[in-house]
RNA sequence: GUGGUUGUAGCUCAGUUGGUUAGAGCAUCAGAUUGUGGUUCUGAGGGUCGUCGGUUCGAACCCGAUCUUCCACCCCA
């Protein structure tokens, strides 16, 4: 029996209307990362299910959309497939046998395993932006998709500072030109979280210690006290780490406080130096409105993470981080091409959708694709009107001409409708005098004219 | 994955202890206005009440399952 037809949970279809403002904001996305030199490529929707595993922790494994193999009821091994599957029931294990492609988590992890295989066509430092879609076995939220498109920069085989400048910098260009302006560029530096985890002398609970602090803004310093015990860290540990909850004042402020604090740990002043480094000269250049906060409790659990660490939260919105990143200094290791730091963040472009969406930030004109409706009088005056909206084409203008003579009210209304902001109303009279009638949608003046009058009006 | 929540017209939502033909606003369409939209007036269309099953003389309403939405945990764009 036909019942109605559904996509998967968490997957959406996109109208006209929808997909004019996503290409808003992935377009405004690709010129910024254009303009500071990144180029683009793309990588394919499904990688070996190998080169995925194990690089998200935990977590992020059993998030994996794993493929079932194909055509494994033709297969000569069945005994083996059973004995597999039965075991894939009693706990988490990858094997080939049953599956052996996964679609890919996000954009990082690819990009590394693309840089080592084509280590010799590149130069580096390398520079690449890549805008496509991403999926995770997640729980459906609000923004939170199983399918989300991730726009990401990164740059590797360059271990200079001035990257991490450049990002905040992107991150600012790319928010403010979106109108985003009300935003925090949160910063924090894994060296840092290192250091502190030295000191406490908890130095292999670093991974409990930096996602228990994580929590402190959610949870309050007992939740976090709690999560720290639970996880094993030492009362005394714990103890010291009791500075930290008071961190207060100014990044400057908070960044001294925090060097008397590592001052036996040379990995964690490293931390303080680079990131005091970093907002010194974001400060220098200048952003726009963009808050720029240190926050020592910033920790992504992402386990390959080895220096600074970015996150974006939109302000007075009830949405997670729309920008995320940080600085990796052994991804591509893991593929067996040692020495290529990079670092990078990633924009998720339909959770910024959603806030811009939500703040009504998306501006009239990106709706208005069409900038001249023609009105039908019939089909003399329609051919008529198709050679002038030929020439307003050649003319880079987007103009469409009504498809049939119906009455005239309802093609004002579908310009209307269409936020189309001119109208050209060319009837006998017209024909006759060789002059064009049209009219501003906006103020709801009419005019007469030659054609290139309205040219140079919309120009 | 665990616990909870939601579902009625295209959208936002009413719907009495279970009782004739399930309503409103907005939107759509038609007319008032045959060369003028966005305002106004009049009218019309649109529903297997998420789906399947159960209880009942009778279910939008009660029960069960399932799907979906949203929320918390976990994690994250």
């Amino acid at each position: 029996m036909s019942s109605k037809p559904s996509i998967p949970k968490g997957t959406r279809d996109f109208l006209p209307e929808v997909m004019v403002k996503r290409n808003y904001i992935f377009s405004t996305i690709r010129t910024v990362f254009e303009k500071y030199g990144f180029l683009p490529i793309e990588t394919p929707s499904m990688e070996n299910l190998s080169t995925l595993t194990g690089k998200y922790g935990e977590e992020g494994d059993q998030l994996l959309f794993k493929i079932l193999n194909s055509r494994i009821h033709e297969s000569n091994k069945k005994d083996q497939l059973r004995s597999e599957f039965e075991l894939s029931l009693e706990k988490s294990r990858n094997s080939e046998i049953l599956t052996e492609k996964a679609l890919r988590y996000d954009l990082t992890v690819p990009f590394a395993r693309f840089v080592v295989q084509n280590q010799n066509e590149l130069s580096f430092p390398f520079k690449r932006y890549q805008i496509q879609p991403v999926w995770r076995a997640d729980k459906p939220q609000k923004g939170r998709y199983r399918e989300f498109f991730q726009c990401d920069v990164d740059v590797v085989g360059s271990d200079s500072l001035i990257h991490e400048i450049e990002l905040v910098l992107i991150i600012d260009e790319v928010l403010s030109k979106l109108g985003l302006t009300d935003v925090t560029i949160k910063l924090n530096n894994l060296k840092i979280l290192s250091g502190i985890a030295e000191v406490c002398g908890e130095k292999e609970k670093l991974v409990a210690i930096t996602v228990a602090i994580d929590k402190l803004d959610k949870i309050g310093i007992d939740g976090v006290i709690k999560e720290l015990r639970e996880k094993g860290v030492s009362e005394n540990a714990i103890q010291k780490m009791d500075p930290l909850f008071a961190l207060n004042g100014s990044n400057e402020e908070k960044l001294r406080s925090l060097s008397t604090f590592l001052e036996l740990s040379e990995t964690g002043l490293k931390g303080i130096e680079e990131l005091s480094y970093v907002l010194e000269n974001v400060n220098k250049i200048g952003v726009g409105k963009a808050n720029i906060e240190f926050d020592v409790t910033l920790a992504r659990g992402l386990n390959y993470y080895t220096g600074a660490i970015f996150e974006v939260k939109a302000n007075n919105v009830q949405m997670g981080s729309i920008t995320g990143g940080g600085r990796y200094d052994d991804l591509t290791g893991l593929f067996g091409l040692k020495g290529m730091s990079g670092v990078g963040i990633s924009f998720g472009a339909d959770r910024i959708y959603d806030v811009m969406n939500e703040l009504n930030l998306f501006p009239d004109s990106v709706l208005a694709s069409t900038k001249v409706l023609f009105i039908n009088f019939g089909e003399a005056e329609q051919f008529y009107s198709m050679k002038i909206a030929s020439d307003f084409r050649k003319k880079g203008i987007a103009c469409e001409v009504y498809p049939s003579s119906v009455k005239m009210a309802k093609q004002m209304k579908y310009a209307n409708d269409k936020k189309v902001p001119f109208v050209v109303m060319i009837g006998s009279k017209e024909m006759d005098s060789g002059l064009i009638t049209f009219k501003d949608m906006n103020s709801g003046e009419q005019f007469s004219g030659k054609p290139e009058d309205l040219i140079s009006r919309i120009k």
